[in-house]
DNA sequence: GGTAGTCAGTTTTTT
DNA sequence: ACTGACTACC
């Protein structure tokens, strides 16, 4: 059945605007839809039409929807997009969301399935270094020659590719200390499950190891979605691949929109593959083109389509446009990067003079160290600028720390967030203190606040140490008391307070301290905004974006990445240099593969310009400090010429450099893209299990709190009364009384002291 | 146990 | 050139 594609005067109004093929992507509702979406062809206006007409024509109620994106900004419009046309209903979207915060909501109804409670934590990239290292630590290995972030980077492709620790090779494993690759994994993974806690990658895998191992859950979710929405399809990693793939395999009603020329993730694990196989993977699947472009001009849809034709295995699309044809690009060869500022400087003023608004303008470039250049001579020339990315506001310390003591409060196995603030801010508990407190959870299973609390009625803390952890093992208590009697952000003032953080940044009495404290009071009223503690940690650890002065009109600087999907009247596009665009590492590294994501990165940097693209390259660049001399991007050269106007400041004009510059050939033509199919393969097969319905009730959750002081003590059996033991600090000495397992002993040389039993060794 | 000075590693980034 | 981590000192 083909839908009808002519307008008509019934048009439901989500439907007015759209051209044929949009049309048709929204009403070729079931069985699996591929839509192309080019740059700039209405791909948001289609996509959320789909949606709307899904929920007008009732064919699913707004919960049997499941949609997903890569960001929350594009969640954040869809939602707000459809709700302008179905109106409230739109609230009732409870699965649409990223891909993460829809793993996150699905993982906490069944957490315990993979060995976690539903108020597991969500680990940031820094939480997740300070364990590997004291993996790394712990396995003997030189953490010099490999480091934590490698064994991150590793851990994340093996998450990415839909690979549990057992599911890696020894040839994979090899990649990380002679082979321990998978070892570490698997210890990361406990450590993990230990603290209650899960990553970024671990939310997708962990979904995904349920849905294959546990039919019935599988069984539920697939009914459940009536209609599978996904966008950016060309960005989806194996695990989402596999993931969606479960999902919609009952209904087969799946639509996914992409571009395979804005595949720019491959980094992360994004696999274009993806995308270019989807009709295989969906037989019967509907091609839709999206080809129509509403943003750009003729010279620079022209501009942007010359250089992306230079890359192999494309799907194809034929960009077209009924704009005038506007200005040609521009392409300025410059001496150095001041100059290259100095530049932009001036021909955004020039905009400016001919009334043009400074906030329809951005600067695009490869790498962020080159935001600095353009940071500077904006200041020098008063141009008001904002820079996207870099430090956002979640990532800021003090704001880590304050998250730090609340994690502390609302998930008692939370050890990575009591290390960050025992000391902080300082309390005379130092690096030795806190490997005591280790040892001991260690060695009784206990998380840390726990083993401190034990560690209260020893005598092997200093006494100055042990006041000072006493009162914090107090406060904690209380505040986890307070938990259920103050609203949560007035006991994250009260904690931030009687913890001395507060006070600790008064008396810096700097700058950047008063703007912390800002940074802290902003922190509490954003937490009034959600119910619970933990629905706010939840926000806190998918959501990381600032949303701060957006009022004043500003120039954007940003890189290529954090432009996909937002478009601007001039883009001024800066250092297509060799070496910097693309980059030194796709060139020595990746082969043909990363030559040619570099390539679409340039594709999408072009297209963000609605009138007017101006390429920057500079014969002169600072690289690491160091003055390098570079020629112009091969992507310059690949620019059709009859599209561009070029100039120069340089005497000699740019055919100097073109002179220099040769054709590079490229010794590397491969790019596996193997192991999708080889995770699916691996599956343990479907498995029948009872599901355990979530055990949400009030004493459930008291259960949980009060488990961190609940530990029961287990003596150990080698040590009886008048047995000689050795301790490190006190010497040898011989054991007087035991009670569980702690100990009273008679030292030689320290005297009557109480000890653990897990710190003495039978002498 | 805390602080000041020396040395390596430097894309892209979202969640 | 810059940042973060580690070592040497107080």
């Amino acid at each position: 059945m083909s839908p009808d594609l002519s307008p008509s005067l019934d048009d439901p109004p989500y439907l007015r605007g759209l051209n044929a093929p949009q049309r048709e992507a929204v009403l070729t509702t079931d069985g699996p839809v591929l839509v192309l979406a080019g740059a700039g062809t209405g791909k948001t206006a289609a996509l959320t039409a789909r949606l709307a007409h899904l929920i007008a024509t009732r064919r699913a109620w707004p919960s049997e929807l499941l949609a997903v994106t890569f960001t929350n900004k594009a969640a954040r419009e869809m939602r707000e997009r459809v709700g302008r046309m179905i109106g409230d209903a739109v609230e009732g979207m409870p699965w649409l969301g990223t891909f993460h915060s829809v793993a996150a909501r699905m993982l906490r109804r069944h957490a315990e399935l993979v060995g976690l409670q539903s108020n597991f934590t969500i680990l940031d990239t820094d939480d997740q270094l300070r364990l590997l290292k004291q993996l790394i630590q712990a396995a003997e290995i030189d953490e010099k020659r490999w480091t934590a972030r490698a064994l991150a980077g590793l851990i994340d492709r093996w998450k990415n590719r839909g690979w549990t620790p057992a599911e890696v090779d020894a040839g994979e494993s090899e990649a990380f200390a002679s082979g321990r690759g998978q070892e570490l994994y698997a210890a990361y993974q406990a450590r993990l499950k230990a603290v209650n806690a899960c990553d970024f990658g671990d939310l997708l895998l962990h979904m995904l190891v349920i849905l294959k191992t546990h039919c019935d859950v599988l069984a539920d979710y697939q009914k459940r979605f009536r209609y599978i929405l996904v966008d950016e399809y060309q960005d989806t990693n194996a695990s989402q691949y596999l993931w969606l793939r479960l999902l919609a395999q009952e209904r087969k009603n799946i639509c996914c929109v992409g571009d395979d020329d804005q595949s720019i993730y491959s980094w992360r694990g994004a696999e274009v593959a993806n995308i270019l196989r989807f009709e295989r993977d969906f037989p019967g699947a509907k091609t839709i083109r999206l080809e129509q472009n509403y943003r750009s001009t003729p010279h620079i849809l022209a501009a942007a389509s010359g250089v992306i034709a230079n890359n192999g295995g494309r799907l194809g699309k034929t960009l077209w446009t009924d704009k005038d044809a506007g200005e040609k690009v521009k392409v300025i060869g410059v001496w150095d990067g001041p100059e290259e500022a100095r530049r932009v400087g001036e021909e955004i003023e020039s905009f400016q003079h001919k009334g043009g608004r400074i906030d329809n303008v951005a600067i695009l470039v490869r790498a962020q160290h080159q935001t600095r250049e353009f940071e500077d001579r904006f200041i020098a020339i008063g141009m008001p600028y904002r820079i996207v990315g870099g430090f956002r506001f979640y990532e800021r310390a003090e704001i880590r720390d304050a998250l730090a003591y609340l994690r502390v409060i609302a998930q008692p196995a939370d050890d990575l967030a009591f290390e960050r603030i025992v000391n902080v801010p300082k309390r005379g508990l130092g690096d030795k203190a806190v490997a005591k407190i280790h040892q001991l959870a260690r060695a009784e299973g206990l998380p840390l606040t726990a083993a401190a609390a034990r560690m209260l009625d020893t005598d092997e803390l200093t006494s100055q140490a042990r006041r000072s952890l006493g009162n914090l093992i107090g406060d904690i208590a209380r505040w986890r008391g307070k938990l259920s009697e103050l609203p949560h952000a007035e006991l994250a003032r009260l904690m931030l307070d009687e913890s001395g953080y507060t006070a600790m940044l008064q008396a810096e009495r700097s700058t950047e301290a008063s703007g912390r404290l800002e940074n802290l009071t902003e922190l509490a009223r954003a937490m009034e905004e959600y119910e619970t503690l933990g629905a706010f940690l939840e926000h806190v650890s998918l959501v990381m974006d600032n949303e701060a002065n957006a009022d004043e009109a500003k120039v954007t600087i940003m890189t290529i990445h954090a432009a996909k999907g937002l478009e601007f009247d001039t883009v001024f596009l800066a250092g297509w240099e060799e070496g910097l665009f693309p980059s030194q590492r796709a060139l020595d590294e990746g082969g043909t593969a990363s030559l040619e994501e570099e390539r679409r990165l340039a594709y999408v940097a072009i297209t963000r310009a609605r009138r007017q693209a101006v390429i920057f390259h500079a014969a002169n660049r600072r690289i690491y400090g160091q003055w390098t001399s570079s020629i112009p991007s091969r992507f310059v050269n690949e620019l059709p010429p009859e599209h561009t106007a070029t100039e120069t400041t340089m005497t000699g004009g740019e055919s100097l450099w073109r002179a220099q510059w040769s054709e590079q050939g490229d010794p590397f033509a491969h790019l596996a893209a193997a192991n999708a199919t080889r995770a699916a393969q691996r599956g343990p097969g479907w498995q029948r299990a009872a599901v355990k319905p979530l055990d949400m009730s009030p004493q459930r959750l008291t259960e949980v709190k009060n488990s961190a002081a609940s530990f029961a003590a287990k003596p150990r059996g080698d040590i009886a009364l008048g047995q000689r033991v050795f301790h490190t600090k006190f010497g040898y000495g011989a054991v007087a009384e035991i009670e569980g397992n702690k100990l009273e002993i008679d030292f030689e040389q320290a005297g009557r002291k109480r000890v653990l039993d897990s710190f003495v060794t039978v002498a």
